[in-house]
DNA sequence: AAAGTTAATCGTAATATTGCGATATAGCAA
DNA sequence: TTGCTATATCGCAATATTACGATTAACTTT
């Protein structure tokens, strides 16, 4: 089917799966560091820094953003992009009490 | 093309991407969560568990072992699968490096 | 107004993912 | 051996993702 059943789960499985799936890709990891690397807001030097087609870095903002991971404001004639926060640490959360839970855990097999 | 471009990017990022991509699903977040709490192998009863189909199911899991994030000892006739702490813990490191940059961002827009 | 720059969107082709039923495999029980 | 149970694999259909070029939109500069 190809369609992802989202009835069977809870609601924070699927926020917390979500959030995972956007960021399992090697070119929103690359741009997530490049924003955090120049420290403040880059624009589309994404496309020359990471050579992907201008397109498919704006396709890659765009699923970043919609998920909330990042925000732009737009200054003059581009866009500045940045972490939001308030999602990244509900990620850190959620990644955390599994990591916790992990270790916690007894090795069996 | 459909195909991740994979020469562009580092071999950190390729591989955090991929494990980050395994654990985007909701399904894979539950029997991760499953595997857990269970706090010792389980087989099975992620079928009835979770409501997929077996097959469904054991795929899967095979995506979960594939990329090393658990594995599989057979018992008799059926299998149980635990969490591979050493890739768990790689993903850890990795995942809280990440943050730790994150926080250490200052807000610009 | 006209031209230039930057980013978003559209259309598309290629490939990947998800889910299921059906079938195969392997160990256990009788 | 013959069944029984548990898991894996195969084949398929539906949908999603990735990447690109072309175009559009919006704002700046000339």
């Amino acid at each position: 089917m190809g369609l992802t059943r989202i009835d069977k789960y809870t609601r924070e499985q699927v926020n917390l799966a979500q959030l995972l799936k956007v960021l399992g890709h090697p070119a929103r990891i690359a741009i997530i560091q490049s924003i955090i690397r120049t420290d403040s807001c880059i624009c589309g030097d994404l496309v020359t820094e990471i050579g992907l087609a201008q397109s498919t870095i704006s396709q890659h903002l765009k699923e970043l953003k919609h998920v909330g991971i990042i925000q732009g404001t737009i200054e003059g004639t581009s866009v500045c992009y940045c972490i939001n926060k308030e999602t990244w640490s509900q990620l850190e959360s959620s990644v955390n009490e599994l990591f916790k839970s992990v270790n916690a855990n007894p090795d069996c097999c």
